[in-house]
DNA sequence: ACATTCACTGGACAGTCGTCCAATAAATAT
DNA sequence: ATATTTATTGGACGACTGTCCAGTGAATGT
């Protein structure tokens, strides 16, 4: 066995171990994820978390280093899962004049689905707000949805909407139908889906570019 | 003194008495207001509020239920204090063709002044998300705002905009640069004022009511 | 086989929290 | 001047917080 060989071994199991460790890191995770979830930031305690998670405390210290660091690691982890949901819906061969109400529908579907996953997002970006700690994660996820909406602006053909503007309107009218859908509305879905389609409508047809619904035949 | 004069005058002592006693818990949530639109609603705690007032804790126990009505209380305070000032803009004698303008520039304005103020709103929005004892104040004030919106729509003629969807619009971008700010972006009131004015447009201009600016000459 | 690192426990620590209340001081009424 | 109501205090209460660490057993390396 070569030097070369020797080393790749240990590398090999270096790798085997930190991905264990990091398998169990996720584990952990998704149960905090179910206990913030329905608590909040604020009134979740590492206790709690714990104790979803069948571990002792002591635990959650040993593999992230503080409340803070498990809880941007939760929230970057299932809003990175939400965009690659989204995105699958973007890389779908639709015709891109179906693109918008395919998206509407997707992210309706969420609202119903994970409306309590979706009010932790909302929550930390709030904690934002004072705490400069959660400023990476805010900014690093609203990134990348900003860049969500630039690949369907420009599968759609509307390259001079600004993408910043148009993620703030989806934005802004999915916290509020999700708001309502907390609050026990049922029909916020699709006043989502019908408020989020009209919008995207009219920023669109103010484009210069080409006209949306059955252009480029 | 008749009957009728004692009983007016037992009256207006309670008056007065009830009109002392809510000078003195206006006094006391304009000192909580300083105190939680530095730290947050979750990190700020009732000991904060009362060594910043001057006071023993169970003063304010005196005057507030609980927690949460002392918040509500100072949330429902600041922002109609806020909403008063937009409207005075609105009802002031400016050119319909202006108003926007003037809207947005108030706005932008509100931003670099009261940023500390405007976070604790969302904050609280935020927080309704989790525990309802919330959702009234956020429902009141946001109903506020939508009428505030409504009146500026009718007021520029363009009585066939949605104002809750024109709501959703500049709170979202209101709130977006309010971030920004707080983070230490000094540009961020002019972005707003530069987005805020070009999403007025678009929205306005899709309206079949009269174009924006310059119209009915 | 033994040594070493890793994974995890359970409890101690030093606070902080909201709430409550008996005691008291100030104001008001009689 | 005295009785009564109102305003305020300061501390007790029990529960909860995040953090830290000595100790323990299991896994791994040699």
């Amino acid at each position: 066995m070569t030097k070369l060989d020797k080393i790749a071994r240990l590398a090999e199991k270096a790798d085997a171990k930190s991905a264990k460790r990091a398998r169990k890191k996720d584990e952990l995770a998704d149960n905090a994820i179910a206990a913030l979830k329905q608590l909040g930031y604020a009134r979740t305690s590492l206790r709690d978390i714990a104790e979803l998670s069948g571990v002792a405390v002591g635990t959650l210290h040993y593999y992230f280093e503080d409340k803070v660091d498990l809880i941007t690691y939760c929230v970057r982890r299932y809003k990175t899962g939400f965009m690659a949901d989204m995105q699958s819906i973007l890389s779908g061969d639709v015709a891109p004049d179906q693109l918008a109400a395919r998206l509407v529908k997707g992210l309706a579907l969420s609202i119903r689905r994970d409306a309590e996953t979706h009010r932790l997002w909302y929550d930390i970006r709030s904690q934002a707000l004072f705490d400069a700690a959660f400023n990476d994660v805010v900014e690093e996820i609203e990134d990348g949805l900003v860049r969500l909406v630039s690949v369907f602006l420009s599968r759609t053909g509307h390259t001079d909407v600004e993408p910043g503007s148009a993620y703030l309107m989806l934005d802004a009218i999915f916290r509020f139908h999700l708001q309502k859908f907390l609050s026990g509305s049922t029909s916020a879905p699709a006043g989502f889906e019908q408020q989020a389609s009209e919008i995207l409508a009219i920023i669109t047809s103010a484009s210069k570019g080409s006209a949306p619904g059955r252009a480029d035949v």
